[in-house]
RNA sequence: GCCUUUGUAGCUCAGGGGUAGAGCACUUCCUUGGUAAGGAAGAGGUCAGGGGUUCAAUUCCCCUCAAAGGCUCCA
């Protein structure tokens, strides 16, 4: 008997019965017999050295493969837990499954404490096993023999998992001395994993659960050639340089203060002016989409949030509320716009005529985040949101919807963010109580956001779970330098609070109906928006938000004045520029000028000062020529209207 | 909030039981220079804050605060 493999080019291959997918990896070459770590057989990710079930398709996974990686990883995971086994002796074992870079693996060293000290060992001892070549052995185990290894080992974690687990599904993977509980796959041996690190440690719950006991969690990260573990590493501390925190002290964006307190950014003159650019740009733009701005002030009674809900949802979790001193009134930093944008809606009756009605503000808000939860600019306690609510029919909806995606997109562009993607947050399927609302409300809501993203042709995601609790969210994501992602812009749909703040308006048919709202913030907040911003662009911010756009580089004190009239020319066509009246030489203004990040740098000497011309040297470019200050303008002034798209 | 680590000049960091050091930045002076660091001098620190051990603490111990990497959380 024989059987029909088909491989991916679509060509069918026939091989004994029993033939594993390295059989057919060695027919092919014996180069890429070398290099498989798994195979795809039938769309499912399986041992190399697991005969296949017959005829089928397969995929011959190596490190250019993700799922490659992915096993790669898993496979250093257990080789990670069999350095730990023989170095401390007792330790017992969580979960370690690979993630994005590399793997962790969660484990009870019980009383001993390790540190990034004894990082080398592990990493000493993992290459000394890794060398052994020792494969990966897959044993099926009945449920009872399952249970009684690992009370033999005193693995209470593992006998907990396998507790989860039913009779009949339980596999053993054994590499060397370690034998551990999993369903794999695994690479075929040891022999691939060539360089090894351990990245970090942390402290991680049991099962995510933050009542129960906290683990120790060992990062680490393997490659098949040091090569490529140096490259990595490289990657790493090039990342670190695009830091937002490292980067805003640099430029001078923003500042954090002890006395202040922790979360409450301060942000510099040169920071301010770039968030002011931000709002400029977002009020011109929303104005063009008759959005109307309100004001509303920073607190609010506590019974405004009780009505929204917020108080029961957040309440316990929340900054306390502040209090008179007579009358023991009661009033809450906002956390949100909406119940104050809700209010102004209710302070009229409205029309179906007057839908939809887009309320606009620049609102800065202000929640408790838990102390070890505090990054940069992108968790914060007190920030300002691009916030609008509209208030509409629901006719209405999907087109406000769909406007309001291209506007976020609008601003993607804007800002040269390319690397985003959508995410449709949803409900949790399982959890229904951590929301509000009717069932029908959130059908609709959510339908409506699938359609429109549908409709726009975004790259999607659809997360269960992580909607907000009155209604589901269209979330873009953007990665930072070091790969995580953060939400930027926000659209949620809302059928709940409408209700609860009873909100209406007079239909054509002359009765009471109730407006749906759309919750919409394009840059989310200015704090992380700013943030991914410096990351994104290490710094070099597009030409048209940029603090300074041109320096003005004198040769000498001489030419101070002549610096000084380019500067006024420049300011009359709207270009930003100022002058280095530093005494130092031409090339350390110029090196100074580099690492500012200053897009153009303007060199005035003798020739320059007589000729009434400029010489352009343009940030990372170099030396653009001369040119005469008005030139100059049309040409930073073409590039900045073709950056904001006609806006 | 929890785990691990960290906190010395504006910044980056060295040091270490006997009341502190470098480079850069800053101030002044010299230099007036052509596309990534000109020279000299000077000033600048309750060694995060509080408590303890000690004849003596910036150094050792404890607490608090803040920061880093995670976990939980994120309207």
């Amino acid at each position: 008997m024989k059987i029909d493999v088909t491989l991916p080019d679509g060509s069918v291959r026939q091989y004994e019965q029993g033939a594993t997918a390295m059989d057919v990896a060695r027919s092919i070459s014996e180069g890429l017999a070398r290099n498989v770590l798994a195979a795809k057989v039938d769309g499912e990710v399986r041992d190399a050295h697991r005969p296949l079930p017959g005829n089928c398709t397969l995929q011959l996974l190596t490190w250019n493969d993700p799922e490659g990686k992915a096993t790669m990883w898993h496979s250093s995971a257990h080789l990670m837990a069999e350095a730990l086994e023989s170095l401390y002796p007792g330790v017992k074992f969580g979960i370690g499954p690979p993630i994005e870079h590399g793997f962790y693996y969660d484990v009870d060293l019980g009383d001993r404490v390790i540190t990034d000290k004894d990082f080398p060992a592990i990493e000493a001892r993992m290459k000394e096993l890794a060398a052994k070549k020792n494969v990966y052995v897959r044993t099926e185990v009945s449920k009872p023999d399952a249970i009684k290894y690992f009370t033999g080992k005193g693995d209470e974690y593992k006998l907990e998992l396998i507790d989860g687990l039913n009779d009949g599904e339980i596999t053993f993977y054994r590499q060397g001395d370690f034998v551990d509980l999993c369903r794999g796959p695994h690479i075929p041996d040891t022999s691939a994993i060539k360089a090894s690190k351990v990245l970090s440690i942390a402290g991680a719950y049991w099962r995510g659960d933050e009542t129960r006991k906290q683990l120790t969690r060992i990062y680490g990260i393997t490659f098949p050639k040091q090569k490529e573990l140096e490259e990595f590493l490289t990657m790493i501390e090039e990342a670190k340089k695009r830091d937002h925190r490292k980067l805003g002290k640099e430029l001078d964006l923003f500042t954090f203060s002890e006395k202040v307190g922790a979360g409450l950014p301060l942000w510099l003159p040169k920071g301010a002016a770039l968030r002011q650019r931000l709002i400029d740009f977002m009020k011109a733009a929303q104005e063009k989409d008759g959005y109307v701005p309100v004001i509303t002030p920073h607190i609010g009674g506590k019974q405004l949030y009780i009505t929204s809900g917020h108080w029961e949802k957040y309440g316990k979790d929340s900054f306390r509320p502040i209090t008179t001193p007579h009358e023991g009134e009661e009033f809450l930093l906002k956390p949100m716009n909406c119940p104050h944008h809700c209010e102004i809606y209710a302070s009229r009756p409205r029309s179906y005529k007057d839908l939809p009605l887009r309320l606009a503000e620049f609102g800065t808000v202000y929640r408790y985040e838990q102390s070890g939860e505090l990054h940069g600019l992108t968790r914060v306690r007190g920030f300002t949101q691009d916030d609008a609510h509209l208030f509409c029919r629901p006719d209405q909806v999907k087109e406000e919807f769909m406007k309001v995606i291209d506007l976020v997109l609008k601003v993607i562009k804007a800002l040269e963010l390319n690397d985003f993607e959508a995410q449709v947050s949803l409900r949790d399927k399982a959890d229904r109580s951590k929301y509000i609302g009717s069932e029908e409300n959130w059908e609709k809501a959510e339908q409506a956001i699938i359609d429109a993203a549908k409709e726009k042709g975004l790259p999607t995601q659809v997360e269960y779970g992580e909607a907000a609790f009155y209604g589901p969210k269209l979330d873009f994501m953007i990665k930072d330098a070091l790969g995580r992602k953060w939400q930027l812009g926000t659209i949620q749909v809302d059928y709940n609070l409408p209700e609860r703040f009873e909100l209406e308006y007079v239909g054509s048919d002359n009765q009471k109906h109730r407006p749906v709202m759309i919750h919409r913030a394009p840059f989310g907040s200015l704090e992380r928006f700013v943030a991914v911003l410096i990351e994104h662009h290490a710094g070099r911010f597009p030409l048209w938000l940029t603090p300074e756009q041109a320096l003005l580089l004198p040769i000498s004190d001489k030419y101070l004045g002549a610096c000084a009239n380019v500067v006024r020319s420049l300011k009359d066509s709207d270009i930003r520029a100022s002058v280095d009246e530093r005494n130092e030489k031409i090339g350390r203004k110029i090196r100074d000028a580099e690492l500012a990040r200053v897009p153009f740098m303007l060199v005035v000497g003798e020739k320059e000062a007589e000729q009434g011309t400029v010489s352009v040297r343009e940030h990372g470019q170099g030396d653009l020529g001369t040119m005469t200050p008005a030139a100059f303008a049309e040409m930073v002034n073409d590039r900045v209207r073709e950056q904001l798209g006609g806006l």
